[in-house]
DNA sequence: GCCAACGTTGGC
DNA sequence: GCCAACGTTGGC
């Protein structure tokens, strides 16, 4: 299967309370709505189809437990009243055989300035490839 | 439950 | 345009 030379990598983050890995399996696509931070909208309005992201755990768990792909570009939450908010869809692509956690994200000296470690209130985050590789593997995911 | 980081609001 | 007050996010 051929990848495009431009694929890009996120993680994005949801409090399992509100909605969980489980859900997004349950309901496969599902669009990523609620976003109301302009750099996060900013990220949410970049992502192109076929670009992958991991799937977050914030608040409880703590912790990267899916990889998702995005299945549509960005356009407008139809969940904001203004209309000047973004979402996009993602579909699941899997769970983490081993989910990775913030500890062991903060713990690791070649993660120091990973996004999600830099600034902790973004809800949606870039990762570089390098970034994305090292957390596959630390994952046992083969993607 | 507390607190740090950070975004937003509103008075001036 | 500055800045203090306040609200929210999210880790601990």
């Amino acid at each position: 299967m051929s990848q495009p030379a431009t694929r890009s990598y996120w993680l994005v983050k949801s409090e399992p309370d509100a909605f969980s890995w489980d859900e997004q399996v349950a309901s496969d696509i599902e669009p990523w709505t609620g976003v109301r931070n302009h750099q996060a909208k900013k990220n949410l309005a970049t992502m192109k189809m076929g670009d992958l992201a991991f799937f977050y755990h914030s608040n409880k768990g703590r912790e990267i437990v899916g990889v998702v792909e995005i299945v549509r570009e960005g356009y407008p939450d139809p969940t904001a009243e203004s209309g000047s908010w973004v979402c996009v869809d993602v579909k699941a692509v899997g769970p983490m055989p081993r989910p990775v956690t913030l500890a062991e994200i903060k713990a690791d000296p070649a993660l120091a300035d990973f996004g999600l470690v830099r600034q902790s209130r973004l809800s949606v985050v870039p990762v570089s490839a390098g970034h994305w590789d090292h957390l596959c593997r630390a994952a046992g995911w083969k993607g």
